[in-house]
Parts: C-alpha cells; sequence; structure tokens
DNA sequence: GTGAAAGCGCTAACAT
DNA sequence: ATGTTAGCGCTTTCAC
C-alpha cells in the first residue's frame, strides 16, 4: 500500500492572511512579528495566536527585498569533503550567534569553473560574502567585491578584507623540519596551480634553494585524497623517489601515506609524509601525521567578525589579518635512514 | 600603511538601470535574461553589454517572488564534520545538475534545537527542503511538512518523501558479525535518543536477544569523535568491560578505538570496534575500521530525484525508497582472545 | 494604537 | 519586437 500524499503545500500563508484572520491590518501584523513599538499587548497576542495556527513563517526574502538591506551573510565553502571547512564553518557560526543575522551556505562543486558557486550568493542578495577559499585571479576576485564586500579567508587578497594564515611561514617551517631531519630528497605534492595557492609552493622552494636543494615540485589535479593518492603512486615508484613529501593540505598527505603503505614502504621510515590543516584524520593514533595546524576555527571566527563589521561599516578600510601557523610534529617524519 | 578600502558596494545594479542604460524597458531586460524569445538579437546584445558594464547581477529573491514559485531547493546537513553529509551533498547535487534550480545550504549547530536550522530555508522560501538528518519527533516533522514538502533523508518519516536505508538490517549485520565471532560482551554505543534515531538500537536489541545475551546500551551525548571517546574512556575501563563495540557512526567508532588504545588496549586483539557509515577515516590503512556503508552518495542523488519530482508533481505520493546497506568487514573486528 | 499607500526588483499577462 | 500594467510578501513613511 502507498504511503499517504503528503501534507499537500497550499500556498504559505502570508502576513495578509494573519491580518484577515485576526481582524487587523497587514502593517499591526509586520510590526507585531519585529516587536516594533506600537502594537498593543492584546492584539500581539493575538496575532501570534492566528499566526501559529495558521502556519505563518515569515518571509525573510521579501523583508530583505522591502527593507532593501540583506540580513544574510553568504558563507562560501570550497570542499565539504575537507574538514577544514567545517571548522571554518564553525568559526564563523560562532562569530555571528545573537547578531540576527542568517547564514546562507554554498559549497564547490567538482567540475565547475573557479568560484562559481559564489554566485547564486550574491543573487540570493546576501548582505557579505565569506569565501573559504577563492581560487580564482584576484583581478576576478577585485571585481566579485565590486558587487558585493567579500571576506577572504586563507588567502591574502588586496583590496578586500581578507583572513588568513601565515602560508609562507607554516610551509617553511615544515620543509625546515624535514631539513633539519637530514632529507634531502624532499618532493613538494602542490595543489592545483590555481591563484592564492602559491603561497606555500613558493616557500618550499626557498627553503630548498636556501638549503643548497633543488625543489622537486608535482602538481596534483586537485586537492583530494584520491587525488594525492593517484599522484603519489607515480613519483613514489620511480628510482631516486623522494624521502620525504611536503603535501599541500592534509589529504593530499593521506593519500601520499596510502599510495607509499601500498608499495611496501613503512612511514616514517622509508618515507616521512607532512601534511597541512592538522585535521582530525591527520591526528588519529596510527596516522599520526606531521602537520601545520592553521588554526581553521579561529580563523572562521574571525572572518565572521569582519563580515558584521563591514556590514556595519561599508566604507571602512578592508581589514588584513594575518595568523600564525604551528607545526605539529607527530610520527610521520623521521630522519632518511639511508 | 592600510590597505586600500574596499571597491565600496554601492547599490547593486538593477533591471532598471540597465533598461535605462540601453535605451528600452525593463521588460525587454527581464526577457533577454531569461533567454525568452521575442528579443532582437541586436538588442539582446546590446543588453548583455550594457549589464556587463553596470556589473549587472540577476536577483534571484526578487525573481522568486515575482514568480511565485520557488526555484530554490533547500538542503539541510545535520553535521558539516560527518563526512557523510558531504557524500550526501554531493550526490544531491548531481541529481540536480542541470535541473536549474539553485541549492541553498543550511547545517546543523552545535547548542541548537532539534532541526532548527531549517528553519532558516523555509524562511528563505525553499521550495522542497531535502533534509539530512532530521531529529525531531514524527510530528513535529509533518508540522514542518505542512509548510514546505520535506525530502527526508536517512529516516523513514511516514507521510513525507523520504529515502534511506535499512538500519535495522545494517545493524543486525554489523551485530550478527560480531557475534559470529564469538563475542558476547558487546556493548552498543548509541547515538543520542532522539526520534529516527532508534533502527540501530532497537536491531542491535534484538539481535542479542535472539542470541540470549542481554543487551548494553551505553548513549553518548552527540555523535562526535570526542563523544565517543569521552564517553567510552568510562566504560572501557570497568572491570567485565565489553570485548566488542557497535557504535552508531564512525565518528563515535573512531573515538572509541582512540580511548581504547589510550588505555592500552590493542584493536581486535583486546577489542573489536564496528562503525556505521564506512567514511574515509574508517578506510584507512591502520585504522582498517569494520563498518556498514550505506551510500550516501546514492542517498543523496536518490533525494534530490526525489525533491526534483516533488516540485513537478506537488500532490503525488510520498516516495518511500529504502535501499539495502553493506558491511564492510576489516581489520578491527576479530574473536576475543578470551 | 492602528491603517493606507508607496515601493523593493522582478515576472507575467496583456497590449501595441 | 517592444512597452504597459499589475502584482509577489513585505517594510516603511505618514496620516488618523
Amino acid at each position: 500500500m502507498p504511503p499517504l500524499p503528503p501534507s499537500g503545500s497550499p500556498r504559505p500563508a502570508t502576513q495578509a492572511d494573519v491580518a484577515r484572520e485576526v481582524g487587523v491590518s497587514r502593517t499591526l501584523v509586520s510590526f507585531a512579528f519585529r516587536n516594533a513599538p506600537g502594537v498593543s499587548e492584546v492584539t500581539r497576542q493575538a496575532i501570534f495566536e492566528a499566526a501559529r495556527r495558521l502556519g505563518y513563517r515569515p518571509n525573510s526574502v521579501a523583508a530583505d527585498l522591502a527593507r532593501k538591506r540583506a540580513s544574510a551573510i553568504g558563507l562560501y565553502l570550497l570542499d565539504l569533503h575537507n574538514e577544514v571547512y567545517a571548522d571554518i564553518f564553525t568559526g564563523v557560526r560562532e562569530a555571528l550567534a545573537g547578531s540576527g543575522s542568517r547564514v546562507i551556505l554554498a559549497a564547490g562543486r567538482a567540475g565547475s569553473e573557479p568560484d562559481e558557486e559564489v554566485g547564486p550568493l550574491v543573487e540570493a542578495r546576501a548582505g557579505v560574502v565569506i569565501a573559504a577559499t577563492l581560487t580564482s585571479p584576484d583581478a576576478h576576485v577585485l571585481e566579485l567585491a565590486g558587487m558585493v564586500p567579500i571576506v577572504s579567508v586563507a588567502r591574502r587578497i588586496e583590496g578586500v578584507d581578507s583572513v588568513y594564515s601565515d602560508d609562507a611561514a607554516g610551509a617553511r617551517a615544515a620543509v625546515e623540519h624535514l631539513l633539519g631531519l637530514g632529507h634531502t630528497r624532499i618532493v613538494h605534492l602542490a595543489g592545483p596551480g590555481v591563484d592564492g595557492n602559491l603561497e606555500r609552493l613558493i616557500a618550499y622552494e626557498s627553503a630548498m634553494h636556501d638549503a643548497g636543494l633543488s625543489p622537486r615540485v608535482v602538481v596534483a589535479p586537485s586537492h583530494s585524497f584520491e587525488s594525492g593518492e593517484a599522484t603519489a603512486a607515480g613519483f613514489l615508484a620511480a628510482s631516486d623517489g623522494p624521502t620525504a613529501v611536503f603535501a599541500h593540505n592534509d589529504q593530499l598527505a593521506l593519500g601520499v601515506r596510502e599510495a607509499a603503505l601500498a608499495l611496501g614502504l613503512t612511514i616514517p621510515g622509508d618515507l616521512s609524509v607532512v601534511g597541512y590543516d592538522d585535521s582530525r584524520g591527520a591526528r588519529l593514533r596510527g596516522i599520526d601525521l606531521t602537520s601545520v595546524d592553521l588554526h581553521a576555527h579561529q580563523l572562521g571566527a574571525a572572518a565572521g567578525a569582519a563580515a558584521l563589521a563591514r556590514l556595519r561599516f561599508p566604507s571602512e578600510p578592508a581589514v588584513d589579518e594575518c595568523s600564525a601557523p604551528r607545526l605539529v610534529v607527530r610520527a610521520s617524519t623521521a630522519p632518511p635512514h639511508d
């Protein structure tokens, strides 16, 4: 027997319906729902009661339209599969708690153009968009910023509110850790070559040069675990393979780890691996991945605060908040054994 | 030196601005942007050109309001920190690709009321809300469903479109696997006691009863890793502790694993652990967690399809799609050694 | 304390 | 092919 039809969705109730039910004007209903002064207690109660009966829910979209200012804050997250973005999300939410602003989310999609999914946020007229992480060129971001204020998370963009971590310092710390252990054949597994993704790469190259070594960079097609695994399967098998890999993020690093173990290599015996993000996976016993913590949660909270400020003071100078990351050494790194 | 002020956000351009610029009526601009027939090619080009120059972006919110039907599909994800929801998200997106419908996301928050965060989706007037996973009582969900069609993911709700996995079968398979290995002291680490979260618990109890054993249920305060770790630290230390734990999800299971290892127990030597979701973490070498795969990606895709159908046929009977989960046996389970 | 009227940016008949 | 007009659900002066 097929289940019952869903409770049907007739036209949702409007303020007009409530007003008619109570026998007052629409204005009063509007006032009542915004706790505006000038509604007698008895009328207010009657209105709420009728609203409950009718299942009335305010239409925030129509309200914003009429009010001519957006109450929504857009939050763009590049990759839901990467836990870092969940941390950023939590931080943002925390900063926004009690501010009375709705958050509307958008997330990156596999095959889309860089930052394409930010579009819906501006078309939905978010008052400000917190973006973690933008991947299109600065010029394009600035163009976007002309339509809606942008708060860039984890990437510095001149002229746009930016809340980020010092990637150069983090990457340099990671490479120097490896260098200090005695490694010389260190591969950097970079993320796709998009704008705002280069700091770690550059810091790696510079640290290698400073040590008198030649950089060996391999670019992964995406930031995912799978992509790290597949890419590493290639360069690990080569003769004269690396004794250490510094990956752009933990996902890639875990992929490298998987590929290495599949080839019969041991970690850190045959291969040292360093990631970036210090995510949950890195911290599990048995994984113990050395990684760089960029304090994603705090980054999110700072971004949330910046967004609120931008909403209130549209023409203040852009904030530029850089925080220091921290290298967390675990058991995935050791001196090379040859 | 402080950075430059952000490019400022004057009033965003509207169709009226574009129309004025080109010297045509607003209607034509509206038509042009919706690729409606009846606009000469030259006018259309002029319109697009002017729009580009002015930085015009359509206001999807105003469009929906005028059109009197929502083009947005709401997607509620209970916990961004749980990778399963990212899989569901990906599946939904896939199913919706090319349907021309925007997706607006909302995610659960730590301290909020059950399903509270679905509210913004209905207030933003989503045409249908895909909810993964609802935690409030059926009655409350049905009330919600009176305001907007709901597609419930991973939980069956009578009278509401439901796309879910057979939790009873999955849980029973997990417990019987443990039973088959010879375990008798099996603890079930359950999620918080909310509606729609009981199937696994009940199946566990029934499987234990069928085996002539008495169930030992411990309820975790949340679904998180931390909560699993803290809770397990308690019951593992007890004398007469379990030889196996079946957790409500992988996060909890990984927390149990961590607590066990911290106590010096070995897995699966001293303790067998089974999770649920078959997430990335479970599959890592060195973790090798036995788990139940509920095919989150497919669940998401099916939910997306159901949402589209519901949008087109508002009064069709509710769909009720149940799929079979699969137990994936890995190295975290073995016969008890005493 | 309450209501009438205008308008937010857009779509959708209905003209022309 | 192009323009006019009337709303969508709401907020917001400004009267009463």
